[in-house]
Formats: C-alpha cells, sequence, structure tokens
RNA sequence: GCUCCCGUAGCUCAGUCGGUAGAGUAUCUCCUUGGUAAGGAGAAGGUCACGGGUUCAAGUCCCGUCGGGAGCUCCA
C-alpha cells in the first residue's frame, strides 16, 4: 500500500493530529510508556506503544475518553526546529524517539529509510503537554477536530521498525472523519464489507470448508464451490488451446536435488513441507539418501518435460499448461480463508521461447490475461512490475540479464498500454515479474495473476534448442498464471461479486420452484430438460410455501428462479424470476432455456 | 512464527456472583397445498474445542495444546 502523504489524503492532517492526541491520551494512563511513532494511515491513523501490560477493549474506552476531554482544549500545534542535541535532550526518556533523532542526523527519515532530502531537519509539534519529534503537518487547533468524528478500532502487535528481531509494540488503531456522519458511514462501510467476506460467504453458500482433521490453510471444496472452480477450470483451458499451449500433468512430488538445481531449496527451504519420504542409502557421496519434497511450484517438473527431446527453434515457443496443486508451508500467522493457504492449485504455465521471440510472447500472455480478467467482471486490479532488490542477495542470475528481463517486462506493459507501478524488491528469486494485484473487502492486497520473465532457470538446468544457424541457444522462460491460484481467485471472485455470481459460474444456475405438490412432476420434467442441455438446475420440493422457496434461492444467490403453478404448467411455461427481485413473467421453456444459454454463452 | 482477542447445538448467538445449558434458525415428523423474500404444531439435536489444574462444585477461574480472528513479519 502506498504511504498516506499530506499531498495525496487531504484528511492527513486531521489524522496525525488524532495520532497524537491519542499519544497523549495513552501517555496520561500510562506515564511510563515509550512511544514509537504514529503516522496517518488510510481512514485513520495508528499509534505504537510499548506499555507495561497488555491494552484491552476498556482501555481503548477510557482512552478515547480521555482524548475527547485533550480536544476540549483546543490547543493549538505549536511547530519548532530543534538541534540533534536538543532533540536528544527533550527525548531523553523515550529510546524509540533517539533512534529515530540518531536516523534523521544520519539523513534518514523516520522509517529509517534513506530520506529524499540529503539535509533533514529535525523538527517537533507541541499541544498541550505534548510534544512529539515530528515533521508534520498539523491541524492549526484542535478545534478544527470534531469529538465526535473518531473511533479507536483496534489493539494488535506490531515489531519496532517492522523487524521481527526487535521488540513487539502495541499498536492501537484509530479511525478519524471531519464528521460524526462520516464516522459512521465508514464504520457502516466495514460492517457492509464483513458482509462480502468469503469466508462468511463461503459457509453460507457451501463452497468450501476448512477441517481440523486435515489441516490448516487446505481448504476442502464443496460440491458447489468445486462445480464453480471447475468452471473456471474449463473455461481457461479452452481459451489456452486457443491461444497454442499445450496441456501437460505432473506429480506433487520432486527429488530434493530437483529444487536444488532449480535454487528454491536454498532460498525457499523454510516453506517447503518437510520431506515425505527418505530412502535409504548406503551412498556415501549422497547421503541425505532420495528425499522427495511436497512441490513448492510446478517448474521444475515442466522444465524436465521440455528436456525429455533434443528442441529446434521450429518447436519454439513451446507452452506447457497445468494446474498444478503446490503445497508451501505458510507461517500459521499468515493463513487467512482462501487468500492464504498451503495447499493450492496454481494455473500454470512456462514457455519456453527464443530471445526473439520472448517481448511478443510477453505481451500476448498480458493480453490473455487481461482478457481473463474482463470475462470475470474485475475491473479494481492494479498492475505492478516487481523488481529485485539490489541489496538483498536472495536473487540468482547476473545483473545483465536481470536489466533483459526488467526491460522486457516493462516494454511489453507500455506497448500493452497497461497502467503499471514499479516496486522494488518484489521481483521472483530468478526473475523480474509483472503482477496483478487486487485489494479486498477490508483493503487488504493480495497478488492474483502474475507474469515473470526467467533466464535464470534455463541456465541453472542447461535448456537448449538447436537454432537456425545449427548452434546450441538458451531458451528463455515465461512463467505465467493468470488467476494465480484457484483458491485466491475464487476468494478475491466470492468478494467481487458479494456471492451473486455471473450466471455462467452460479454453482446453481436456476431453482425451479413448484407451488404446490402437483406441479412436483412436471417441475422436475423441466429440469431435466434443462439438465440436459448442461445446465444446473435443481427442484425445490421441500414442504414448504412459495414465498419460503424463493426466500431461500434468494439467500443462496440463485439467477433464476422458475416458478411453476397450474397456469405455467398448461402452458409449458415457467414464471421467471430474477435474483434483482425482477419478474419477467412467463416464458415458455424453450424460451428460458434459450436465455440462459445465452447467458453461459457469453460469459454473462 | 510474534502480540492481543476469541472458541457454547449444523449456523448466528445468550448464559449474572462458580451451583452439571438456552434462544432463533437449520434438520426430522405431522398438519397445511399456498402465486413472487419466512404458514402452523411437535420432536430430535451439546464430552460447553481438547488436555490438565484449583474447588464440595467449572461453560464460567488458572495453565497447556489445537483451531479461528486482527495486526506485525513473511509470501515462489
Amino acid at each position: 500500500m502506498a504511504p498516506v502523504t499530506p499531498e495525496n489524503d487531504p484528511l492527513y492532517r486531521l489524522r496525525h493530529s488524532m495520532a497524537h492526541v491519542m499519544a497523549q491520551a495513552v501517555l496520561e494512563i500510562f506515564p511510563e510508556a515509550k512511544i514509537a511513532i504514529g503516522p496517518p494511515v488510510e481512514n485513520g491513523f495508528y499509534y505504537d506503544f510499548d506499555l507495561p501490560r497488555p491494552l484491552t477493549p476498556d482501555d481503548l474506552k477510557d482512552i478515547e475518553k480521555r482524548m475527547r476531554r485533550i480536544l476540549k482544549g483546543k490547543h493549538t500545534f505549536a511547530y519548532r526546529e530543534v538541534s540533534a542535541a536538543e532533540a536528544r535532550d527533550l527525548f531523553k526518556d523515550q529510546p524509540y524517539k533517539l533512534e529515530l533523532i540518531e536516523g534523521l542526523a544520519q539523513g534518514q527519515d523516520e522509517y529509517g529509510e534513506k530520506a529524499a532530502s540529503a539535509s533533514t531537519v529535525i523538527s517537533t509539534y507541541k499541544h498541550d503537554t505534548f510534544e512529539d519529534l515530528c515533521k508534520g503537518p498539523h491541524v492549526e487547533s484542535l478545534a478544527d477536530i470534531a469529538p465526535d468524528g473518531f473511533k479507536l478500532l483496534r489493539v494488535s502487535g506490531a515489531y519496532w521498525r517492522g523487524d521481527e528481531s526487535r521488540p513487539m509494540l502495541q499498536r492501537i488503531y484509530g479511525t478519524a472523519w471531519p464528521s460524526k456522519a462520516e464516522l459512521e458511514h465508514y464504520l457502516w462501510q466495514l460492517e457492509e464489507a464483513k458482509k462480502r467476506d468469503h469466508r462468511r460467504l463461503g459457509k453460507e453458500l457451501e463452497l468450501f470448508m476448512f477441517s481440523q482433521a486435515v489441516g490448516s490453510g487446505m481448504a476442502l471444496w464443496l460440491p458447489k464451490g468445486a462445480v464453480l472452480r471447475d468452471t473456471l477450470e474449463r473455461f481457461l483451458r479452452e481459451v489456452q488451446i486457443d491461444n497454442g499451449y499445450l496441456p501437460v500433468v505432473t506429480p506433487h512430488l520432486g527429488k530434493i536435488d530437483l529444487y536444488k538445481t532449480s535454487g528454491h531449496w536454498y532460498t525457499y527451504r523454510d516453506s517447503i513441507f518437510p520431506a515425505v519420504k527418505e530412502v535409504e542409502n548406503d551412498d556415501p557421496e549422497n547421503p541425505e539418501g532420495e528425499i522427495y519434497l511436497l512441490k513448492p511450484m510446478n517448474c521444475p517438473h515442466h522444465i524436465e518435460i521440455y528436456k525429455n527431446e533434443p528442441r529446434s527453434y521450429r518447436d519454439l515457443p513451446l507452452r506447457y499448461a497445468e494446474f498444478g496443486t503446490v503445497y508451501r508451508y505458510e507461517q500459521s500467522g499468515e493463513l487467512t480463508g482462501l487468500l492464504r493457504v498451503r495447499s493450492f492449485t496454481v494455473d500454470d504455465a512456462h514457455l519456453f521461447v527464443t530471445p526473439e521471440q520472448l517481448e511478443d510472447e510477453f505481451i500476448k500472455v498480458v493480453e490473455l490475461i487481461l482478457y481473463v480478467f474482463r470475462t470475470m467482471g474485475f475491473a479494481d486490479f492494479k498492475a505492478r512490475v516487481g523488481l529485485r532488490d539490489q541489496g538483498d542477495t536472495k536473487y540468482i542470475g547476473d545483473d545483465a540479464i536481470w536489466d533483459i528481463s526488467q526491460n522486457a517486462i516493462i516494454n511489453a506493459a507500455e506497448k500493452v498500454g497497461l497502467p503499471y507501478v514499479v516496486a522494488e524488491g518484489e521481483a521472483a528469486f530468478y526473475g523480474p515479474k509483472l503482477d496483478f494485484i487486487f485489494r479486498d473487502v477490508l483493503g487488504r492486497e493480495w497478488q492474483l495473476g502474475t507474469v515473470q520473465v526467467d533466464y535464470n532457470l534455463p541456465e541453472r538446468f542447461e535448456l537448449e534448442y538447436t537454432g537456425e544457424d545449427g548452434q546450441k541457444h538458451r531458451p528463455v522462460m515465461i512463467h505465467r498464471a493468470p488467476f494465480g491460484s484457484l483458491e485466491r481467485f475464487i476468494g478475491t471472485l466470492i468478494e467481487h461479486h458479494a456471492g451473486a455470481f455471473p450466471t455462467w459460474l452460479a454453482p446453481v444456475q436456476a431453482v425451479v420452484i413448484p407451488i404446490t405438490d402437483r406441479h412436483v412432476e412436471y417441475a422436475q420434467q423441466v429440469a431435466k430438460q434443462l439438465k440436459a442441455a448442461g445446465m444446473r438446475v435443481e427442484v425445490d420440493d421441500s414442504n414448504s410455501r412459495m414465498n419460503a422457496k424463493i426466500r431461500t434461492a434468494q439467500k443462496q444467490k440463485v439467477p433464476y428462479m422458475l416458478v411453476i403453478g397450474d397456469k405455467e404448467q398448461e402452458a409449458e411455461a415457467v414464471a421467471v424470476r430474477l435474483r434483482s427481485g425482477e419478474d419477467l413473467g412467463a416464458l415458455p421453456v424453450s424460451e428460458f432455456q434459450a436465455r440462459l444459454q445465452d447467458d453461459i454463452n457469453n460469459h454473462r
């Protein structure tokens, strides 16, 4: 998430000032508290504290109360610049501030990053009794802040300076708005967002589940979710076949040496599931024996397929596609519904191309991904070019190759006219990538589709093809996955549509609702006819009234409800109700079938 | 993995000061056969996540484990 700045956030001053007021309130309650940093963030602010005990929700109420009292004082904010020595004296009891001051004195910003301008001014803002190391800006006066326009939302842990090895502080998050009405609107939005949460809808719509007995982070797909998933897979398979992809199928395991060759073993050892089989082995050259790992990615398997026979430039590009299930031992605290799991299926493909083909192929891949997103009705995503962080040593391959790859990606994005942001440190360890990012209902960002250029694995696996000149050449690989993972993609799809999937994806496309028992037989006939045409139709023959059946179908977000009474039975028709509540009246069954087929054909 | 919060019927939740559990809904049975978002009655459903501990007595208090949530860290 891009940092909030005074330039891009009109409420920056308000929220930044609220952070100061909160820090004052906390210090009044806990005079021994050590304060860290407290910036504005999207929709609010936070402040990090080192406190003598964990905070409870009741503490938040007390802090809020005290904040209101401080606001009533209508204090003004006073700015002053201080020397490093003065600052050290002023904050002599605040170790975190002292660390910040040392950083500032060395030309860093408050996050310890190198500041944009070389000469860092050390400044403070003071209101009432509270003076904080701060570059501002703030509101003129606390009189400008509505005392009922804010709320403290939660307290959670946060490492000092985001570093796992540093102390864990308590972070209090708050939201602040110019008025009570705007605050309430925001809180209402949060509630609405929760109703779209894929975890909740996944349960309500019977799409997927998790089982303690199976294990964390491993989704079990229920029949309705599996139908949705299968529909997506079939769609993408067809698109891929039309675009020259070749299906392959590979096992879920691979020998450890495969991942040593690829480099995954050294870089991602911690997140690879422990060995599943160790074969006894007396070979002193290879004391580890045969260790099999659950595959954390599909590329090495596809590479082996490439190596199965000598390749000619005439064979390229070669595009191997597989819905490949991979396993990654994510930290327990990272698991989140379908969005972060330990077992997931990548709609993977690896393209082996000549260097000359790279840019064209890359563009075609981006266009395919955009087509998939458009078909899904996804508009709320952004593209991010992930480059390596020059300071980090996890990346393999030499600089020249990275430069070529990075340029190829940026050129392609620009040729396609795809707006993108550049993010350093977001590359894969073997190459730069173009990611498609979406935000979930609670504002968290998740990577969906991805395209990666890779000169390194071909090198490591010594891939070759014979060129027009009869010489051996090294191919370039493109790794790509439009959905990214079926799990995460479906999670986002659920939230995007709030569970009301377009008809072609809906697990149940129509429910036939007989009004009385004597209509059940005809209802079943209708359903049989539609099912024979490949449509997903159910009959609600439960012992309840039509109104209740409609309510049930409505809550399940079924696109079409087909009501059948005497009139419809007589006319060989169905009375069509949409989940929007719209009543289309009676249609001949054949006419309804044509309409549903049209929806399916057009991905609506 | 770390900090904090949470775990009671399939689901959503109540359960006071510690005295061996309750609602709505879903399920099942019966009645009802109805025209666009809940017809009625009855029944069944719980090792209060799990394991220890304190106590005459634990859903309730304490410790641990597992699971979930928020955030941090991480993310091929």
